[in-house]
DNA sequence: GCAAATTAATGATTTATTCAAG
DNA sequence: CTTGAATAAATCATTAATTTGC
């Protein structure tokens, strides 16, 4: 039938985060899940593991979250140290970044009252025991910050380079080859026009979880 | 900063389109979008970014393209009519899907056959480089954290399945190979080019990742 | 014909989901 | 489970088509 994925609506997220926040939901169990599937469906076709998958995920992400932003908070107390120290040198930095921008301006479920879940749907929901301290609803953007590049280009990805053209990124070019447990070898720069004819097994559809382009929810 | 973007030439995109259909290619690899932007660079202004973008991109709206025609045809509006009392109902609704299976039929175009890769550029293109990524050090400090401790419930590796309903957890499972099918990643589509030899036998679906190229996402 | 105005394509980025190793 | 990495989807942004009025 579909041969896409999940793709969650805003209603059906609204309602997961607000299980996760408010009902203190993280690991449901199959029945529990089985209920929020059926509750969701409603919103828009969805099944059992996307709500299990959603639910490792955010609580997954969560966490991360929490800890960059504690990691970020202790990197920036360090930072403001040293630059009071050196307040009054010559460097100046520029502005830093903050680029972390926004808060979620979703509207809260009671602005939604039909999409909220109320106190029975919940409590059913909940596990046992199982509602933690909850992080609850700190919403950041995953977005931290970027070092800012001598020039644009390099950002994200890892290694990309904007002046010459084949100098783009340090592509790793990974052998699937079954050498790759024999013995390391040092880097080696890729020639731009191989002579020989490779024998090569790889391209797509080769190797090991291949390249194979295809993911399983590809009509090819 | 970012003053023009890449404009493909007739010919640039031509030939690319020619290694799409008739080279198969999907996702090149590192080394490949080396060559491929050698190659092109004949043509024009190129760089290997805009070589690995419009891959992404041509990918992705194609796969888009060919969705929305299957959707027209299909029954769209049962999930329209999903109402909300059939929630509460005792549904069994099954969402059997499971079924993809559409195989890209090749379209074949190339009108123009001095622009059309000759073999020999397919077959340098499927060369494997032979740079193995440098070992990244992980230094991911392993946290305590008390996971949710009371449901700790069966599912974790597989157990998940089938309640009284579908059975809509597949989960990944220590043998994914066998019985795996509805959708799950390692399917592979068949080369429709196979030039090189065609190494069909490799270890299935473990370890090894794909080439790497590059990470979206790292602006971590 | 020809630009300003609109719209469609598509290059480039960002976000979300999945995979699979530890 | 946790997590980094890979990938697909969604989105942003700019260029090309095209429409429209003159």
């Amino acid at each position: 039938m579909s041969p896409t994925r999940w793709c969650p609506t805003p209603e059906q997220l609204m309602i997961l985060e607000e299980m996760y926040n408010r009902g203190g939901i993280r690991t449901p169990n199959a029945s529990q899940i089985q209920r929020i599937t059926a509750h969701l469906s409603f919103y828009g076709k969805i099944e059992g593991k996307n709500v299990f998958y959603w639910f490792q995920n955010h609580k997954a992400r969560e966490r991360q979250k929490l800890r960059r932003k504690l990691m970020s908070k202790q990197l920036y107390q360090q930072q403001l140290l040293h630059d009071h120290q050196q307040l009054y040198n010559l460097h100046q930095y520029h502005d830093h970044q903050n680029n972390f921008l926004g808060f979620n301006s979703s509207p809260s479920p009671s602005d939604l009252p039909h999409l909220s879940i109320d106190k029975s749907s919940a409590d059913y929901l909940r596990q046992a025991g199982g509602v933690e301290g909850a992080a609850s609803s700190l919403e950041m953007t995953n977005r931290t910050w970027k070092v800012d590049p001598p020039n644009m280009y390099e950002m994200q990805h890892c290694l990309m380079r904007s002046y010459n053209d084949h100098d783009w990124m340090m592509m790793r070019d990974s052998n699937p080859n079954l050498s790759c447990c024999s013995s390391n070898r040092p880097l080696k720069t890729l020639e731009l026009f191989p002579i020989t004819t490779p024998i090569v097994k790889d391209q797509q559809g080769t190797s090991s979880k291949p390249t194979p382009i295809y993911s399983s929810t590809s009509p090819y």
